[in-house]
DNA sequence: TAGATTGTTAATCGATTAACAATC
DNA sequence: TAGATTGTTAATCGATTAACAATC
């Protein structure tokens, strides 16, 4: 297959989440390209693009099938493999990812939580005991563990990075706003809060300059 | 002013923070476009065209001044008026994003924060105290608040949703999962942590697949 | 001056939208 | 059949990159 489209694949978690809300909701057995248009605020054209570079056919005149498009965003994204992640640094974010409820339903597995602090490690965050962070690269090469999430400060996520990038791991979600350097085989994914509120003060500044 | 790209926008948050570190951990005065594509993974000429569009002009033969991008950035994404906002949902999520550190920096204050259930409702949360929901629409309106964040769980999405907008919120930023209808006027950024961990998980998927 | 970097126009690339045929 | 929706090619649009002149 085909690698997809960057700008697809984020589309995907939102077409996901709502056929499979409609599915829960009202049984929806179909649903047509223009209805999920109107979810994402796009084109219906572009829908079909999207079904047809996941490998979903509609049925012309009645439109496509829920359970298909739930199985085939499933086997694309691997949600059915299940992902091991270590995720270091305990703090709130830490403690609000790891207990987030849907991740489990992606095929996301904590497998174990790390920190540095003493007052923090052996407590419990999420169901899982917190280990110390010295722990962290055995735990990755006994579990082959290829995701590590990194809700340190942003003045200590270049040295986790690079101890993690040691141990084995392959891709990285840095919630930290720091700087990383990491060699190209890595994958790393910044998730800045700062990037969402940036548009959105964007936003509120246009409409104060320009009159609302 | 023209308004400006949605892509350099989302580009905006990283030049500051690299440029704001390195003035902080070096002193640096001078960055070329080059350092900054570097940081960016992005061509030098992306960064001049992103440098123009915000009206930072550089020195031929030396660079663009640290300072000048940072003032120019901060300006054209109103981090010097504060933007006072609502945090709903007083959840571990709702906690973290209370106590981020670093938005300040970007004029986000939180005004308040609510939350439906009792046994919250009044508990410390970052400093302030958790307020009931019931009253966050006097608040809104009180101190004329356009920013509401939304940390609720996705069932409650909607129906919080349209009580901020009825109550005069122009923005929302929405970190359930949960599918919100609004308005056209309304400005609204979903930020779906999901959306991230699918990235991360397609690439792995990928390697998986195709052997790494 | 020579050389390094910015500034800007033109070219390319990729993603979205339009048009319309195919299908049931 | 008529009509509604998918499927797919072509056109458009926008963003990135290339080329090269301008500048100090």
């Amino acid at each position: 297959m085909d690698p997809i489209n960057r700008s697809v694949i984020a589309r995907l978690p939102r077409y996901y989440h709502f056929v499979r809300d409609s599915i829960v909701a009202n049984g929806a057995e179909i649903v047509s390209s223009w209805q999920l248009a109107q979810i994402l605020g796009s084109d219906d054209t572009l829908v079909r693009h999207d079904m047809a570079a996941i490998g979903v056919k509609g049925q012309p005149r009645v439109g496509f099938r829920c359970d298909e498009i739930i199985s085939r965003i499933r086997e694309v994204l691997g949600f059915d493999v299940q992902t091991p992640a270590v995720l270091v640094g305990a703090g709130r974010l830490g403690g609000a990812i790891v207990s987030y409820p849907g991740f489990a339903e992606y095929g996301l597995k904590i497998a174990g939580v790390f920190d540095a602090n003493d007052d923090i490690i052996g407590t419990m965050v999420g169901g899982l005991e917190v280990q110390p962070f010295t722990e962290a690269a055995d735990v990755i090469r006994e579990q082959s563990i290829e995701l590590a999430i990194l809700t340190v400060s942003a003045e200590s996520a270049q040295k986790v990075a690079t101890a993690m990038i040691e141990a084995g791991i392959i891709a990285l979600w840095n919630f930290t706003p720091g700087h990383i350097e990491t060699p190209p085989e890595i994958k790393i994914r910044h998730e800045l809060l700062s990037v969402g509120f940036t548009e959105l003060s964007y936003y509120l500044q246009m409409t104060r300059v320009n009159g609302s």
